[in-house]
DNA sequence: ATGACACGTAAGACGTGA
């Protein structure tokens, strides 16, 4: 079983390159963040022709999540973080697919920190914390997957000392991510490749992508049972630089049956 | 310190992203 997160920033725009990637590398479940589409622009007819059954949770210009799965219907388990019901975000999306729970996140990316959207960011933090421990109480096979806005370690940035100010990647933003491994989750990606420099994404500017100056942001965390399953992950490189192509790159874990 | 690029909205810049 391949599941593999893609922040695709706006489906409608990335539409060709998300069915080739489909296409190309046919994972079993997806999951999408950044749609920047509302409920009814979603493509399901094209995401339908490719093979894919789909839930979404879409907003007018931004956010917007969704989970995929090849021949089958994912079953929605719920499309919003519990804790506050004045959060207006669509940034999560939990669903099962053949027995797996699928927790599918965006979470806040926090600039300007300090300020509003960093304490939103937090606030997110702390929700999703909280839900994440539910969730591996439970004993279950869950995958929480997506696009983090969390730069774990030094490790996984091109350059840390430009980035210690940012919401990315300041204490409190690492700090959260580590208490979340500490509740028992596995970093897929890092368990795989523990010294390799790892990058999920890199700007638009300055050639980013052609220096390798990324970040490592879209990440996997395993619970327990998943873990004991885990045979191999990686990032689709190669999709960034298809023409069109998202900020972002697919990344991927093969699971065992 | 700033801005470069891309997206959606909406019809020209502007807010947002990371």
């Amino acid at each position: 079983m391949k599941i593999a997160t893609y922040n695709v920033n706006g489906i409608n725009a990335r539409l060709p390159v998300l069915l080739r990637w489909l296409k190309e590398t046919t994972p079993d479940v997806v999951c999408l963040q950044e749609l920047k589409a509302p409920q009814e622009k979603f493509p399901e007819a094209e995401i339908k022709e490719a093979g894919y059954q789909a839930i979404w949770n879409g907003q007018k210009s931004w956010n917007g999540v969704a989970i995929l799965a090849r021949n089958e219907q994912p079953r929605e388990i719920r499309r919003e973080l519990p804790g506050d019901v004045e959060d207006t975000h669509s940034r999560y999306l939990e669903a099962t697919v053949n027995g797996m729970l699928i927790g599918c996140l965006y979470l806040p990316n926090g600039n300007p920190a300090p300020g509003p959207k960093f304490d939103y960011k937090l606030a997110w933090l702390e929700r999703f914390k909280t839900h994440a421990a539910e969730l591996i109480a439970s004993g279950k096979p869950v995958v929480l997957t997506g696009d983090y806005n969390i730069i774990p370690t030094e490790a996984d940035v091109y350059k840390p000392e430009r980035w210690f100010d940012d919401a990315l990647f300041r204490p409190e933003s690492r700090a959260a991510y580590q208490e979340l491994l500490a509740q028992g989750w596995t970093d897929a990606l890092r368990k795989l490749h523990p010294d390799k420099a790892i990058y999920t994404y890199w700007d638009y500017f300055r050639n980013a992508f052609g220096r390798n100056a990324g970040l490592r942001i879209d990440h996997f965390l395993l619970s327990p049972a998943v873990v004991t399953k885990l045979k191999a992950g990686g990032v689709d490189q190669f999709v960034r630089g298809w023409e069109k192509s998202s900020d972002h790159a697919p990344v991927w874990i093969e699971l065992a049956d």
